[in-house]
DNA sequence: AAAGAAAATGAACACTGTTCATTTTTCCAA
DNA sequence: TTGGAAAAATGAACAGTGTTCATTTTCTTT
């Protein structure tokens, strides 16, 4: 192999040895609480050699959050074999809320955090619009199976995708304290029942 | 008047000065890109004076989400005059996204923010406890009126509060950029409207 | 081995929350 | 009215932050 395909291997076993590091911690303390200079000390080089990989702190960011939607995509894959439409609806709903409950972290980095400006005009959410349209293809789907009639895709989805994040988010945010002797974990659990069965019924 | 309530005012009315300015510039560039030393330039004071009126940071932050709380409780005033149970329910919803979507900013430090750790043991959740002890009476009038039987008030109320919070988050944290062309208002109103239908129904 | 390119360094800059010795202002008794 | 104590305000200092860049080190090529 020559030496430029060699370079650019370590170059790239650097941004990876950088993103782990960053990982780790951004998970442990939080996004603020972590300093280039945690992650720069814990894989044992300079502060400055961090910006010879990215251009600034939110670009670490960005790159977790992209890996953060391909890990929840990738566990969206077996949805391709639920038939029904509507057994693939709340199949997708039990799996984001399984992505969201044991990833805490990523969740919040996903989609709670504040974004970084400038991820907003770039193409920052490919990963994010993918998930979007996969949820609004199985609602199609449902409608076709004469499902949820007459009722806009847009507003479906968003109602749909609201529901399952509001969930996820109280619970990242801790704000399940407000049923302080229930497990949040149950009461996400008995609350997506019951959203089921309302979903089925309508 | 006594000096010693002059003083007391007096002290009282720096402290109102701080959380003006604060408030303004929370809600103006977010809490953590506003420093101190941002604060007490506004008001025309030397960093250290903000510290003989708050313990630290976090605590101004404690101040603003009492205050936003007792906004959103104020609001809900009008709801007493409503009879009907449901009517009520759906009533307080709107309500509620009403707050979210004209308090932006607020909404956010009540509810997504990630509360400062002294916050969690200490009596800072009892505006909270207030608004959702509100929901479940409204909840449990309901089921006396005959609708959601079976249904576990807790639960309940998580759900619902869960889809409610769910369009004001990802409204908050621009997460509806993801539908381009729609505007984020309309698509809360319709996905509400959903919502309701639903619960009507159920 | 020497020259040139690439990579890594760490001091420096302007900022952060917070503390505290010092100064200024206010109060009250003599 | 003045002296001294108490209260209030100050701003320098500390240890931290993200980021930059001249300098040094390491690697590659001739």
């Amino acid at each position: 192999m020559s030496i430029a395909t060699r370079k650019q291997r370590e170059k790239e076993e650097m941004r990876s040895l950088i993103l782990d590091a960053a990982r780790t911690l951004f998970l442990e303390k939080g996004y603020f609480e972590t300093s280039i200079r945690n992650i720069a000390e814990k894989i044992e080089y300079s502060p400055g050699t961090i910006y010879l990989y990215f251009k600034e702190k939110d670009d670490i960011f960005y790159a977790l959050h992209q890996e953060g939607f391909r890990k929840l995509i990738a566990m969206m894959e077996p949805l391709q074999f639920v038939a029904d439409p509507f057994e693939r609806l709340t199949a997708m709903g039990r799996i984001y809320m399984e992505f969201a409950k044991n990833n805490k972290d990523f969740y919040d980095l996903m989609f709670i955090m504040q974004a970084p400006m400038n991820m907003e005009q770039d193409d920052c959410w490919v990963e994010g619009d993918h998930a979007l349209e996969h949820l609004k293809q199985v609602l199609r789907d449902c409608q076709a199976a004469g499902r949820f009639q007459g009722k806009d895709i847009d507003d479906l989805s968003f109602f749909i995708w609201s529901t399952m994040h509001g969930m996820a988010a109280l619970y990242c945010r801790e704000r399940c304290q407000a049923y302080d002797d229930k497990d949040p974990l149950t009461l996400i659990d008995n609350s997506f029942k019951i959203f089921t069965e309302m979903l089925a019924k309508f």
